[in-house]
DNA sequence: AATCCATCCTGTATGC
DNA sequence: TGCATACAGGATGGAT
């Protein structure tokens, strides 16, 4: 499922294909795919016709693409000043959402959602399409507003100083080169909560999810109902340093996928799936425990109406859990 | 005010 | 074979 990772290979892909293109014209199959666009349809449409995409920029797992006004561009090639962006075009891809660079002649996807068709540029795919099985996902415009703390960090090389209006709440995630340790231990601590359900709180730290939760929690060694009140830095600081590890060796072998519904702008599939050392291994041996000499099985619970991995061996149960 | 959780969706797998 | 149920889960808004 995308979760940093996996967004962020998408964003990469998608920025040399977009980027100093325009917006031709927009094709909406399914209006429930922009539904977090309040002006509907129309308005959607008419903010995106003509529009120039100037960047591809990610905070958490919200990717957007800043849009240039098409007469301010061409009057910025005349004078040689960029334009500043004030609307982008929002996507989140939820649970199945897919960005996908496509040639004109291909046929739709069966989820196909919305096209945009893209000025002709030598060599590349024609139209950008968003294609979503379960409808979690979806296009928004959003007004872009000033940040004063360096803009949306993420990965992106020349981010603009200003972030999309609905991921302002987002938290800078842990490969955010401006991510601020002290600053998440201080607001972890504060909480009176269970430390998995701290790590999938975007307002805490981003880019974590299900997967990649179970997976920095089994490295640093934790369970996941630990109080976050109580937590020592020493095991808040080994939890963030496994999930930057854990979510820098997904975007080394491409994002994780389970089957087709995760894939790259090339409709390629990542293959960190088979890295996994807690997720989705139930009644499977724990690696660690096993190289240790010691038997142990992971185990599956429920838990915020989803599924948890942890090894009951080396990730113990406190006493006095939170969920 | 902080925390929690039902809800939005559809395709696939499994059980009876 | 067919029908029913469980499951996958990110973000949100309303409830507690």
């Amino acid at each position: 499922m995308p979760e940093l990772p996996e967004v962020e290979v998408v964003r990469r892909g998608l920025v040399s294909w977009v980027r100093g293109r325009t917006i031709e014209s927009v094709d909406v199959l399914d209006p429930r795919s922009i539904r977090r666009h309040a002006l509907g349809v129309e308005d959607f449409i008419g903010n995106l016709q003509g529009a120039t995409v100037s960047d591809v920029v990610r905070r958490g797992k919200f990717l957007w693409l800043p849009l240039v006004d098409g007469s301010a561009h061409q009057q910025a090639a005349g004078n040689g000043q960029a334009p500043p962006s004030r609307v982008a075009l929002m996507a989140h891809l939820g649970m199945s959402g897919q960005l996908l660079m496509q040639d004109a002649g291909v046929p739709d996807e069966k989820h196909l959602k919305v096209r945009l068709h893209l000025s002709p540029s030598a060599g590349m795919p024609g139209q950008l399409r968003f294609v979503d099985q379960r409808i979690f996902g979806g296009l928004f415009v959003t007004a872009l507003v000033p940040t004063d703390d360096g803009g949306p960090g993420g990965l992106a090389e020349s981010p603009l100083p200003l972030i999309a209006g609905e991921a302002s709440h987002i938290a800078r995630d842990p490969l955010d080169p401006a991510f601020s340790f002290d600053r998440f231990y201080q607001r972890l601590r504060a909480r009176k909560t269970g430390l998995k359900r701290a790590l999938l709180d975007q307002g805490l730290v981003s880019g974590i999810g299900n997967i990649y939760a179970d997976e920095a929690l089994w490295r640093a060694r934790l369970h996941y109902a630990r109080p976050t009140d109580k937590l020592r830095r020493a095991d808040a600081f080994r939890l963030i340093d496994s999930a930057r590890a854990v979510m820098l060796d997904a975007l080394d072998a491409g994002g994780t996928s389970f089957d087709s519904l995760y894939v790259n702008v090339n409709g390629a599939s990542g293959y960190f799936d088979r890295s996994l050392n807690a997720y989705g291994r139930e009644g499977e041996p724990c690696k660690r425990c096993t190289a240790a000499g010691i038997h142990a099985t992971i185990r599956r619970e429920q838990f915020m109406n989803r599924s948890s991995y942890t090894c009951p061996v080396c990730q113990p149960r406190p006493r006095n859990g939170r969920w």
